[in-house]
DNA sequence: TTGAAAGCGCTAACAA
DNA sequence: TTGTTAGCGCTTTCAA
C-alpha cells in the first residue's frame, strides 16, 4: 500500500502537490507535474485511505441507513419486501454517487447519534423509524438527513422526507372499490400511525365523501407478529358477513388473509373482495391477481438519496418533502356488486 | 466532541491511561485512576473517533457485505428474497459482534478488493459472487473472508465457506417425487453454476438410481430477464405434456410457472406437479401451498458472521467448509399418481 | 502504575 | 507553481 508521501518522494514533490493532482486542483499546478503524479498514482495502484481522510477532513464519505429494529425475526427490516427493494436502490445510488453505505438497524435515538459521531457519517437515511425519534434525531445533530416515510407535524423545524401519495391514493382506491358498489368496507393494519393513520384518513374521507358511514366499526386491527396473526385473521373470518370487501394497509396482509380464507374455502373476490397496498414481490405473484396500491420503493430510494447528495453539495433542494405518486393496479381482487363480474 | 486528550487533561492523567481504561486494559492501572476515568467518559458522553482508531490500528471493525452487482433492477441484489434475508441476519450479527456493516454490492474484483484497502476493512462476507471472482479475491488479499454459497474445486488454497447440503436435499426432494408415480420429471433453473449446478446434480443422482432415464432433455433453461422469462415459460407451456412434475431450483420461478400455467386454465398439481427451492416469502405465501425445500438464509447469515468473528479472533475453525441442512416442505403441489392426492 | 513521544496517512494553511 | 509544517484523534512503544 503506497501512500501519498512515498509517492511524492519517487518522484521529488510534496505530498500536496500529489494530494492535489488526486483530487483534481490541479488549477495551480504545471502539465508536467500532473502527468508525472498521474504516472506514480498509476503505476504504483494507490488506494487512498479513507480513514486518515475522514479524520483530516472530519468528513467520511460514509452515508449511514438506518432501519427500524425489529425484535421478531421474521419482521427483521430487510425482510420486509418494501425495505429491501428500497435497500437495494439505495445502495446502489449511495455508490454511483461517490458514497459508501453504512447499514445499521437500531430503535434508539441515542446508539444513531453515536453511529453517526463515531464513524464522522456525511448524512443520515432514516428508514421506517418513529416520527418522534427522527424529531429527536433531527434536533440533536447538525447533519444531512432525509427521511423515508416520516411525518411529523407538531413543530416547526424543517426536515426533509421522501413520502408517498399515501393519503391521496387510498382516497382514490377506495372511490373505486365504491364504484364497484360496495359499501360495507373494512380497513385493516396493525397500527395506526405513520403512513398507515394517513392511509386510513384517505380511506375514511373517501367513504365519507359519499355520505356512507364509517366509524372505528371499520377498522380492524391485524396484530403483526406472525403467532398472533392468525388469531387476528381467525377474528376477522368471523366477521366477514359484516362486509363485502376488505381495504389492507399491506399487501403482506392481504395475502395472508387471502390465503387464511382460502384454507377455509372461501373464495376472493366471489365470498369477498380484497384489496392491498404496496405491489410487492407478493402482491405481484399472487392468484387471483391482487388489486392493490402501487407504490415505487425504488423510486423513493433513488429520491431519498439524490436528496442526501444535494444536501451535502450545498445545493438548494426544490421543495423539502417530496410525495412521490401511487398508482391504482386495478386487478382481480374486487367485486363488481352490479355485474358479479371481477375482472378488468 | 470531547477526546482522549480532553479528558486526560480534565483530570490530570496521560491520555495513554485514559485509552487504556477505555479498552479495558486495567491490569497496570489504580482502582482510584480507572474510576476518575469511567467518569470522565461518562460525564462527557464521550464518543470514540473511529477513524483515529483505524488509523493508528489499521483495522476498522468494518466488515464488508458484498453482493454480486445485477444490472437488471429487477433482480437487484437485494430483492431477491433469499437474499435479503440474509442481509437483514448479517446486519443483524454483524451488529451484535460489535462490528459495522458497509454494503457494497459489485461484480468487479478490483472493485472489492479496492474497498476493502480504503476502509482498512477487517474482513469480508461474499454473496453470490462467481466463484471465479471469489477464488481470484481470495488469492489477492490476506484479509479475513467467508463465503457464501461459493464452490471452488480447482484449487488447492483453503477458504471458509457456508453452503447448503443443495445436492442430498434435491436428491432426497426428488425421490419423493419418484415416490409419488413421477418419472417424467423436468429440471429448470437459469443457469448451471454454483448451487444450481449441486441441485441438478442431486436432482440426476436420484433418476439415475432409479433407472429412470435422464438427460439434457431433462433441463430447461428459463430465463432471468423479466421480459423473456414468459417466453421460456410459453415454450415450457408447450412441452408440458413431456412431463408430470417439473422441480424448479427456485420459488421464485416455481411460482412464476404456476402463475402462468394458472393464468391458461392448467391446474397445480392436478395437471401438473410442481416443486421448488428455497421456501421464501414467496413460497411461504401461495395456494395451492408449495412443495419446496426450504433453506434458512438467517442460519447462513449468522454462520458466516459467527465464521468471520472468529476468524478474527485468531480462534481455530473446526471446520472450514459448512453445508447447513435443508428441509423437505412435502405440501400440496405434488399429486400422487398412484392415488391421484396431493395434500399431505 | 503512569506518561512522553512518535507515528498512522492525509489535508490545509501558509510560506516561499 | 511548489513545499513546509502542523494537526486531525488515537494507539503503542518505551522510559520513568
Amino acid at each position: 500500500m503506497v501512500t501519498i508521501k512515498e509517492m511524492a518522494d519517487k518522484i521529488g514533490v510534496s505530498p500536496t502537490t500529489v494530494s492535489n493532482v488526486i483530487h483534481g486542483k490541479t488549477k495551480e499546478v504545471s502539465q508536467q507535474t500532473i502527468e508525472m503524479v498521474m504516472q506514480v498514482v498509476k503505476d504504483n495502484n494507490y488506494i487512498p485511505n479513507m480513514s486518515a481522510r475522514t479524520l483530516a477532513q472530519n468528513s467520511s464519505r460514509i452515508i449511514g441507513v438506518i432501519m427500524k429494529y425489529h425484535q421478531i425475526e421474521e419482521k427483521n427490516a430487510v425482510q420486509d419486501p418494501f425495505h429491501s427493494e428500497i435497500i437495494g436502490a439505495l445502495e446502489t445510488k449511495i455508490r454511483e454517487a461517490g458514497y459508501y453505505m453504512m447499514l445499521y438497524s437500531s430503535d434508539n435515538v441515542e446508539d444513531i447519534l453515536k453511529l453517526t459521531a463515531t464513524w464522522s457519517v456525511d448524512g443520515l437515511i432514516l428508514l421506517g423509524i418513529h416520527a418522534h425519534d427522527c424529531q429527536s434525531i433531527k434536533k440533536q445533530t447538525e447533519k444531512a438527513i432525509v427521511f423515508i416515510d416520516c411525518y411529523f407535524y407538531d413543530d416547526g423545524i424543517p426536515y426533509v422526507n421522501v413520502g408517498l401519495e399515501d393519503m391521496k391514493s387510498t382516497y382514490d382506491m377506495t372511490n373505486y372499490i365504491i364504484s364497484q358498489g360496495h359499501t360495507k368496507i373494512a380497513f385493516l393494519s396493525d397500527n395506526r400511525i405513520g403512513v398507515d393513520e394517513e392511509r386510513w384518513k384517505g380511506y375514511y374521507q373517501a367513504l365519507k365523501d359519499h355520505n356512507i358511514n364509517c366509524s372505528e366499526e371499520n377498522y380492524i386491527k391485524l396484530d403483526s407478529v406472525p403467532e398472533v396473526l392468525n388469531a387476528s385473521l381467525e377474528k376477522l373470518y368471523h366477521r366477514i358477513g359484516e362486509f363485502t370487501a376488505l381495504f389492507f394497509a399491506s399487501d403482506f396482509y392481504a395475502i395472508k388473509a387471502i390465503n387464511y380464507f382460502y384454507d377455509r374455502g372461501l373464495k376472493v373476490p366471489d365470498d369477498i373482495s380484497v384489496v392491498g397496498f404496496d405491489d410487492n414481490i407478493l402482491g405481484r405473484n399472487i392468484r387471483p391477481r391482487l388489486t392493490t396500491v402501487r407504490q415505487n420503493p425504488s423510486e423513493k430510494g433513488e429520491l431519498a438519496v439524490k436528496q442526501l447528495v444535494s444536501i451535502l453539495n450545498n445545493e438548494k433542494l426544490d421543495r423539502n418533502n417530496i410525495r412521490v405518486s401511487a398508482k391504482l393496479m386495478i386487478r382481480d381482487t374486487v367485486k363488481n356488486l352490479y355485474n358479479g363480474t371481477s375482472t378488468v
